[in-house]
DNA sequence: GAATTCACG
DNA sequence: ACGTACGTGAATTCT
């Protein structure tokens, strides 16, 4: 038997935060009614096993009620600026919980909740109507029984018809009445004055309803005849007032609804967030939402699942042209020597698992080439990782179509937890169980039985095949259709291409620069052993600050969390003060690169190819940016001499051949000059100045020739300021200047580009309306922290505004150029391979006949990528290395 | 697993 | 008054 739990939103948050003691979260948001909110709802859940749950919420100032009555709620205090910040942590986190809400434009929740227990009525369904507010009783019925919450929100006490006949002798329906008559002070109702509870039941019982008191007031006496007479209108409009509108036009169906337990893959870090640890205990959640034995029990959904092997093969192919979605399930961080777990195909009305080792098989390779296929579209989740780990196997996968884990990216891409199981979540879809509860995690990893995983599989199959229509719907109403299949989805493949083909490391080399390396390494340590006159671990902070800020009394001038800092930055002030400063620095440097960068990259090459293959992430940088991980390319060395040499064991991996480099130049501040139309930066661009000479001379205001080393370092350091969104402190520690110096550079800085300064003021603005920002390809980063009113949490989010567009601009631009070069290299049947992106530069290896066009095609292609109001500049250099190629 | 440090754009 | 520059990944130590 279904059962409905309806939770009047506004009122329960309302008398959760009037009766909670304040409690906040480290951030310093108020938590306290959401707490008393959910920990209502969890016991709920808990006791009554609700199968469909909603929560409804007010949704805007004006209802229709004010038509009638302006002064309606007129006398209500204005929400405390600390409840109204936990509405949205209310609603975030009930997303996170599963469990359904809406609201309705220009209806109060008092209004949907009427609708929907009358249709109730009409359906005979039973529903539980959760609310402090007595209104609410005219809704009682057979069917409907409302929960009165008292005291704070920790007591609950049910009224049927029968409840309310032996409370007030009154049927649901005189409750209107009762009101009418007795008014409302909260909601300013003004009733009949002078009547109040008491007086009002005793006309009821006497007369039935208003209008049978107003009709038969003559029967009445003395001052109370008066009264009723007087303000017979008053009551009229109190009763009205008073009557819960239930004809809202309701889109949400039952199915809408529908709680299928607590999600626990988004509940957990919900709730991690907001830092209820005590209800994750209760629900033996971690903050990632590892299932507790209970949850692990939740119905899934049915999927129809047929496993094939060599007796269903021919029947199996018959049906390939209706399979449009498949799942591939891969296990292992690297996707380059990922396992290939099972893969399940899907067409509308059936699902084929197959396990890796029938793939495997010569019976196999129709569903191979089928797999292999660039004509055959095909859908699913992260196809890029699919398509490495299978091409370990020596599988090929082509046609990738439609990538909802790069969708889900797109639609919000600060969304850290990008699973699959959390998209099924966020569309309310029936309940994915977590890899994790399927799988088990870290070395605990296993494959449970064929019939487990193959439905597991096949369930997620049918998730994507669900998610795939909404997606799309979203994305175009963001109108980031053509982002999505014109950029990113052909760019993964160009990106799968790329780390395939890897990049030729000297393996030889690097080891002969890891032993120059080591005796460096053993000579700095040695001597700083010898001074501080005890060996320690040098690649402790904590037990060099012991020996730097305790035993050696150099004064401290930066504190971490948990205890003395020995940043660079600490140690570049302390080196004046005693030798071992430098030494200690020298030994980082070499230590670094040792670990990171030598043995590091080393532990890197493949023994298949000899080369490294990175993988690029397109899912994680808040900014659109890629990321390179197993390993990092795109952080080597190129700063410091010393470990920019580490580039020369970057090599072509064929003899003769060249690396070719090229990177944009200046392009965050071109497409600042861009977006903020700012005429002067224009200018210096279309005139290919120096720019930081030329901020330097307009912000100090002085001729090309006065500008000296020192003012263009300054310039620069404001031109960086600038792109990351300036604060005058930021400035004043990375140009090491007092504060009050920092900000009058950056005033003269606006007072001389004002149209950059008009970018950053609109920028904000614009955020702050619409909660989001967008690059140039109508790339969206939400920044829900923009309202915050903590300074600090406020201040980062008006950064990431100014910020964001401009970086994430620049990542559109060689993301447009990466695919155009492809393309390129493609349609001139180039040999030359595009080997590593790096934000700005794209590497390539090139054969030596092709050089000479690789020169041209390549700045050619990176500069005109999209056409801005300036010019974008690519330099190119080459050489028989990378760290040639500069 | 958190914290610290440092490599890159 | 508030007190951080924007975006990443990897190695190391220590709880």
């Amino acid at each position: 038997m279904d059962k409905l739990i309806v939770i009047d939103g506004n009122n329960i948050i309302y008398r959760a935060f009037f009766a909670m003691p304040p409690l906040s979260n480290a951030s310093g948001q108020q938590t306290n009614a959401v707490y008393g909110f959910t920990t209502m709802l969890l016991r709920l859940i808990d006791e009554h096993k609700p199968t469909h749950i909603m929560v409804a919420f007010d949704a805007g100032k004006e209802t229709f009620r004010h038509a009638d009555y302006q002064e309606y709620k007129g006398k209500r205090e204005k929400t405390p600026p600390e409840l109204s910040g936990q509405f949205p942590l209310l609603k975030e986190l009930l997303q996170g919980l599963g469990v359904p809400q809406f609201e309705i434009a220009g209806y109060e929740a008092d209004d949907i909740i009427g609708t929907l227990t009358r249709l109730a009525d009409q359906e005979k369904r039973q529903v539980m109507v959760v609310s402090g507010d007595k209104d609410m009783l005219q809704l009682a019925s057979e069917h409907v029984t409302i929960a009165m919450v008292r005291k704070g929100v920790t007591d609950i006490e049910p009224f049927g018809p029968a409840e309310i006949q032996e409370r007030y002798n009154l049927t649901p329906e005189q409750i209107i009445d009762l009101k009418g008559l007795m008014g409302d002070t909260s909601d300013n109702i003004p009733g009949i004055p002078g009547v109040g509870e008491k007086t009002a039941l005793k006309l009821l019982h006497e007369f039935g309803s208003v209008e049978q008191v107003l009709e038969r007031s003559d029967e009445l006496k003395g001052k109370m005849k008066e009264r009723v007479q007087e303000h017979a209108d008053s009551a009229v409009l109190s009763k009205k007032l008073a009557t819960i509108f239930r004809e809202v036009p309701l889109e949400q169906t039952w199915e809408d609804m529908k709680f299928d337990g607590l999600h626990p893959e988004t509940a957990g870090p919900a709730l991690a967030k907001l830092e209820f640890k005590s209800l994750l205990e209760r629900l033996k959640l971690d903050d990632g939402g590892t299932l507790s034995a209970e949850a692990a029990s939740q119905p899934e959904a049915e999927v129809q699942v047929s496993i094939v092997d060599e007796s269903n093969l021919t029947e199996v192919l018959s049906k390939l042209d209706e399979i449009k979605v498949l799942h591939v399930e891969t296990h292992g961080d690297n996707p380059h020597h990922a396992d290939v777990v099972g893969i399940v195909l899907a067409s509308a009305e059936q699902q084929y698992f197959i396990a890796y080792d029938f793939i495997k098989t010569e019976a196999a390779q129709p569903l191979r080439d089928w797999l292999g296929d660039s004509a055959v579209p095909k859908r699913g989740y992260d196809l890029h990782r699919i398509d490495l780990a299978l091409h370990s196997k020596n599988i090929a996968f082509a046609g990738a179509q439609f990538d909802v884990h790069l969708a889900g990216y797109l639609l919000d891409p600060t969304e850290a937890n990008q699973t699959l199981s959390s998209l099924a979540a966020k569309y309310s879809m029936s309940y994915l169980a977590s890899d994790e509860g399927v799988f088990g995690k870290g070395a605990k990893w296993k494959v449970p039985d064929q019939d487990t995983l193959s439905r597991h599989l096949a369930r997620k199959c049918a998730a994507v095949a669900q998610i795939v229509p909404l997606q799309e719907k979203e994305l175009s109403d963001n109108g980031m259709l053509p982002l999505f299949h014109e950029l990113e989805m052909p760019l993964s493949r160009i990106l799968a291409d790329m780390e395939k083909q890897g990049i030729a490391v000297n393996a030889d080399e690097l080891k002969e620069l890891g032993r120059e390396f080591e005796g460096q390494i053993a000579k700095l340590a040695a001597e700083i052993y010898e001074i501080a006159g005890t060996e320690f671990n040098l690649n402790s902070p904590k037990q060099l600050g012991e020996i730097l800020f305790v035993k050696l009394e150099l004064p401290a001038v930066k504190k971490t969390k948990t205890g003395f800092s020995t940043d660079a930055e600490v140690l570049e002030k302390l080196a004046p003060y005693h030798d071992i400063v430098r030494l200690i620095l020298q030994y980082r440097t070499i230590a670094k690169l040792q670990s990171t960068y030598v043995e590091g990259l080393l532990k890197e090459i493949s023994d298949v190819t000899g080369k490294v293959h990175t993988f690029y992430r397109q899912t994680i940088a808040a900014t659109g940016r890629l990321s390179s991980q197993y390993p990092n390319l795109q952080n080597i060395p190129i700063r410091l001499e010393e470990g920019r040499k580490l580039r020369k064991v970057f090599v072509p991996s064929e003899p003769g051949w060249s690396i070719l480099a090229a990177d944009y130049s200046q392009i965050e501040l071109r497409v600042l000059a861009h977006i903020s139309d700012d005429d002067r930066l224009k200018e210096a661009f279309v005139q290919d100045m120096d720019i930081h000479t030329k901020t330097a001379m307009d912000v100090f205001g002085v001729s090309p020739e006065e500008v000296d080393g020192n003012m263009r370092r300054s310039a620069k350091a404001v031109n960086f300021g600038i792109v990351y969104g300036i604060s005058d402190y930021g400035l004043s520690q990375n140009l090491n200047i007092p504060r009050k110096e920092a900000a009058k550079f950056i005033d003269q800085y606006f007072e001389v580009y004002q149209g950059v300064r008009r970018y950053m003021d609109e920028i904000v603005k614009q955020a702050r309306g619409d909660g989001y920002v967008k690059t140039l390809l109508e790339r969206r980063r939400y920044l829900p922290e923009i309202n915050a009113r903590n300074f600090n949490i406020r201040s980062f989010a008006e950064r990431t505004a100014m910020n964001t567009p401009i970086q994430g601009t620049a990542a559109d631009i060689i993301k447009l150029a990466m695919v155009k070069m492809d393309a390129a290299l493609a349609d001139n049947k180039l040999k030359s391979r595009m080997l590593l992106q790096v934000h700005d530069e794209l590497v390539f290896e090139v054969p030596p006949e092709e050089l000479e066009l690789m020169k041209k095609l390549v700045p050619e292609v990176m500069s005109q990528a999209l056409k801005l109001a300036v010019p974008l500049k690519s330099e190119v250099s080459y050489g028989e290395n990378w760290y040639e190629a500069k």
